[in-house]
DNA sequence: GTCTATAAGGGGATAGAC
DNA sequence: GTCTATCCCCTTATAGAC
């Protein structure tokens, strides 16, 4: 909680191993590519952390506690799948790029199921899908969620920023892809 | 083109390479893992590939050409949304589970620059855009694009098969996303 | 065609000086 | 707090026997 921005070498560290993450992946980088980003030496990044897993735990912390809230939240309030919809793509505007690059990276799969991330998705999903979901009802709400997934990519094309218009057509294209057209046109 | 399906050692190794590169990413897997899946020795391997980048040149090899196949095709023969979309969904279908892994495996990134991937699916998204792509539109055939690229992920859940009736009704909620809502209904 | 053995280099991690 | 030097293991790839 303490000093989450402040210009620390720490937290120049994790700036550049998601910076590098996202573009190479957690394998295809290594502590000797960080250290250069930042401008310091391998050993300085071992001062500041006992090892690459754990530069890795820090940067997936917020995003999967993020994720768990959600589902919780989704589970007692009876979120629409207006609200769950909207409420995972400002989850992943404010995670940024580099979450939708470690979700697909196999090279963490093992750690990511330790943490139940793809079971906290399949619960948004069945959400989605509602409650007697039938196998088409499920492909419908895959659907609706892999478009809010792509938030995260068009979110990296327009430099980081999401605006009202761009989230609202994507909500839009993801509540008709689930097969409830919004109310609101 | 020969011994396409033979049970030649080359063939066993392609198979294991698909299988772990599937699960392990390509930089996860190494040339040992996949002599062992084939139960020969590294050398062995590299009998029969001159190196780890050409088995993956190998696998990538049907995908990338099928998908350059689409795109020219779509530029010349003016398909249809559900044309290009279904098109696209069977390609997938046919290259089965290791193309999403492969396609989201930021260790082999650049050589899928170098294939132009990136800019083919963006061709297929700018012909679902239609000829005065608005953003609206844009984002709506990224959505659409989105929903189609999932069918992979529902091939692989149901044991590498794509039924008739979750493929439309996949293909129905990308027409949705889309804004096209489907006629035959 | 397939093996054992080994070269060459990269990557994570530590020791110890400053 | 940060550095240089080093350790050790794993990985790609090759040499040469069978």
């Amino acid at each position: 909680m303490i000093d989450q921005n402040a210009n620390t070498t720490r937290n120049q560290i994790l700036d550049a191993a998601r910076e590098l993450f996202a573009k190479h992946g957690y394998a295809g980088t290594s502590i000797a590519d960080v250290a250069n980003q930042v401008g310091t030496s391998k050993a300085g990044v071992y001062y500041h952390f006992r090892s690459k897993e754990e530069i890795l735990d820090a940067i997936l912390d917020q995003p999967i506690l993020s994720l768990s809230k959600l589902v919780e939240r989704a589970a007692v309030e009876h979120l629409s799948p207006e609200q769950l919809l909207s409420a995972y793509i400002d989850g992943m505007a404010r995670s940024g790029k580099v979450l939708i690059a470690l979700w697909n990276d196999l090279s963490i799969q093992e750690k990511l199921t330790r943490h139940n991330v793809e079971e906290k998705c399949g619960q948004i999903i069945s959400l989605l899908a509602g409650p007697q979901p039938t196998e088409g009802k499920l492909i419908r709400a895959r659907a609706a969620f892999a478009v809010a997934q792509t938030a995260i990519n068009i979110i990296s094309s327009h430099n980081g920023y999401l605006s009202p218009e761009i989230r609202k057509e994507l909500l839009d294209a993801a509540l008709r892809a689930l097969g409830q057209p919004p109310a609101h046109i």
